[in-house]
DNA sequence: CTAGCCTTGACT
DNA sequence: AGTCAAGGCTAG
């Protein structure tokens, strides 16, 4: 150890001798050397951090992020099959090393909020200086996230996304490959809404990743069409297979008395579709004179496209009555809203089932459909509406929908939106 | 399906 | 030539 320094002193004639510090060096390198060698090529030369999604050792950047294989992968997968994947622990699963294949859903979403892009996909070499920013960043996430998360809780819900700046601005190029990705031309469909062609700061100021707001919207459709989707559609169904009939003695009740008699009923209906309403993301922070256009524009098509599942082999079984199994059959629609409007609707739900939406697309559509109300002016509205559209584009690329799915879904839409439309001007004449 | 290792090819 | 990420391959 000593003698170290007075090799130094001969080093420059006579021929190389170790120094200690020379000597440790190669010791390190060696034992460097045979680490690696041992391990293969497991162990990187570069330390790349943690693994933005489970926190595993991360093996590089992929997809934009400090990842490890595994995630990678599993990211690399998820995008090739664009499977559905679905939570059955609440949607808050902790993604960890040892647990990350337990959840694919809460897996996927730690993904993205990772901020895994396909747009940050690249071949080759990154330079230093970019790898190293990558990397500091996302050691300042992780730090910020690590005090401001309580150790006991797993991460935040998917749900609670949008309050994760730094997510926005890492997702802000996903987003836009997303909707690059859709391939049907909305604007054929949509008027006025051309999201392939629509800039930038659209979908900057789209703060809400289209994946979380469609989660959202299916959770609360989900949760508010419980008593529809549930409780009312399997009575329905009993009744369909057993060929119930309607409580025929309604049709000698006039019009008037047949309102009243299910008011209560219609009245509730109408209640839980507001309140429906006025769950769904952006849907409360409208003003009161814009809520309030909307919900009279809008109600009745709410509530119809709601009940769409009772309506099964060419009856209606939307209950009016459930203890007295009354529902809203033909007769009695007939007698409430004239064969006209009557015909229409039946019509219209023969068609739309037709169709055969999933819960998912529904809980999409009936936001987009009952934001674009074109007889109030509002930006609040109209920006929603951009939004709901650009949504409703998403789900239905991801469910591979084709332009004949779009013809006639837009067709179906507009028997209902005229049949409604006539409604108004009856209503208006009366 | 998962994830570690390997090959390929883009980039410095 | 060296580096590094994407994607392929495959045992488990």
């Amino acid at each position: 150890m000593h003698e170290s320094n007075s090799q130094l002193g001969q080093s420059n004639s006579a021929p190389a001798v170790l120094t200690d510090q020379a000597f440790k060096h190669l010791l390190d390198d060696f034992e460097t050397y045979n680490y690696n060698k041992k391990l293969k090529k497991s162990e990187p030369k570069y330390n790349f951090g943690k693994c933005n999604v489970c926190g595993d050792r991360a093996t590089g950047i992929h997809y934009g992020v400090p990842s490890c294989e595994g995630c990678k992968g599993f990211f690399k997968r998820s995008v090739e099959r664009s499977d559905e994947y679905v939570c059955y622990y609440g949607y808050n699963c902790e993604i960890t090393p040892k647990q990350r294949k337990r959840c694919k859903y809460c897996r996927w979403q730690a993904c993205l909020r990772g901020g895994m892009s396909l747009d940050s996909v690249r071949m080759g070499r990154i330079s230093r200086d970019e790898r190293d920013k990558i990397i500091r960043e996302n050691n300042k996430a992780c730090s910020a996230s690590d005090s401001s998360t309580d150790s006991a809780s797993p991460r935040s819900t998917p749900f609670a996304l949008d309050q994760n700046a730094n997510f926005e601005h890492k997702s802000k190029t996903f987003h836009q490959s997303l909707l690059n990705s859709v391939n049907i031309k909305t604007s054929n469909y949509f008027p006025g809404v051309d999201i392939i062609s629509m800039n930038q700061s659209c979908v900057e100021n789209g703060l809400l990743t289209l994946s979380v707001l469609r989660d959202k919207c299916y959770q609360i459709f989900l949760e508010c069409n419980y008593e529809f989707d549930h409780v009312h559609y399997e009575k329905a169904v009993k009744l369909a297979e057993s060929g119930g009939r309607p409580h025929e003695h309604f049709s000698s009740m006039c019009k008037k008395s047949i309102i009243e008699r299910f008011l209560p009923a219609l009245q509730k209906n109408i209640k839980t579709s507001i309140d429906y309403i006025r769950k769904l993301p952006g849907f409360g922070s409208l003003s009161h004179k814009e809520f309030e256009h909307v919900v009279i524009d809008r109600i009745f098509l709410v509530i119809t496209l709601r009940v769409a599942k009772l309506f099964i082999d060419g009856e209606f079984y939307l209950f009016l009555d459930l203890d007295e199994g009354v529902y809203f059959s033909r007769t009695i629609m007939n007698k409430a809203y004239g064969p006209n409007l009557t015909n229409d609707i039946f019509e219209f739900l023969d068609k739309f089932n037709q169709l055969k939406l999933t819960d998912q697309e529904l809980s999409v559509f009936i936001p987009a459909v009952i934001s674009s109300i074109d007889t109030v002016n509002s930006d609040e509205l109209y920006n929603l509406n951009v939004y709901y559209k650009k949504l409703l584009s998403y789900e239905f690329s991801l469910k591979k929908r084709d332009n004949t799915f779009m013809d006639k879904l837009k067709y179906t839409y507009d028997l209902l939106s005229d049949a409604m439309k006539r409604n108004r001007e009856v209503d208006l004449e009366a």
